[in-house]
DNA sequence: ACATTAGTTCAATGATCCTTGAAATGATGA
DNA sequence: TCATCATTTCAAGGATCATTGAACTAATGT
């Protein structure tokens, strides 16, 4: 991942509805949710959603594809741990024990845990 | 974190030149940089500098102290690292193997990974 | 005290983003 | 085919954010 691409993905998760949305396909996994379904979870128009979600979409954080008559969207997780990965890229110069002394080491939750590579 | 708070980083970080200044502090760990030297590496002037440093403070993302006639910036590991873990909550449902079959698990290089709290 | 260096604040302008309803597109079932 | 439901596109406005130079604050050394 680019600096470019990096910032796309952070102004897509940058804003109150489009977060809503992300954390809600975040906690849905790989089936997704239908478009109307997110607008009510989320309290919004469906204008309004399909904005934000072709954000996400661009950002390569969502991905989406027709299921009869409603389109589904699930998180895109390779976009989302490149993003990751790329925060902490170089994190101290590669010596993890100058700010591994500050906070403890633990397992994710999730395999969208940063990785080296 | 809260939702709010994690719009704000968010917005923080989704700016050129705030990432890059972010990605620098990043790499220099603790010790921190003076904001001139980061003005020279990022190639902005002290005006934007100090609008731009402001912004990721008031995030949470850096924090500042005086050093004589220099004022030093350094990363603020914690606000990064819950961040990260807000992003990846309740991911699948708490069902990481739904995320982690399109996906290598893998050590981080840093202590900024995503942990589970 | 003064000159110099380092950073920050202020105010105004320009640029970008978000929201909204109305219209258009795509799919289904009768 | 027609009515209906689901979603997207379009266009206009209001709102928010970024940039700039000039002025200001803070620390140092002489």
């Amino acid at each position: 991942m680019d600096q470019r691409s990096a910032v796309t993905a952070l102004s897509a998760l940058a804003h109150d509805n489009r977060l809503s949305i992300f954390r809600q396909l975040v906690k849905c996994g790989p089936s997704g949710m239908t478009a109307g379904n997110i607008a009510r979870d989320v309290g919004i128009g469906a204008t309004a959603l399909s904005f934000h979600l072709k954000e996400l979409a661009n950002a390569g954080l969502v991905h989406s594809w027709r299921d009869g008559r409603y389109v589904r969207y699930s998180i895109e997780v390779e976009g989302m741990r490149e993003l990751l990965s790329f925060l902490t890229e170089d994190c101290c110069n590669g010596q993890p024990e100058l700010c591994g002394t500050t906070i403890k080491r633990a397992q994710s939750v999730c395999s969208l845990q940063v990785r080296d590579n």
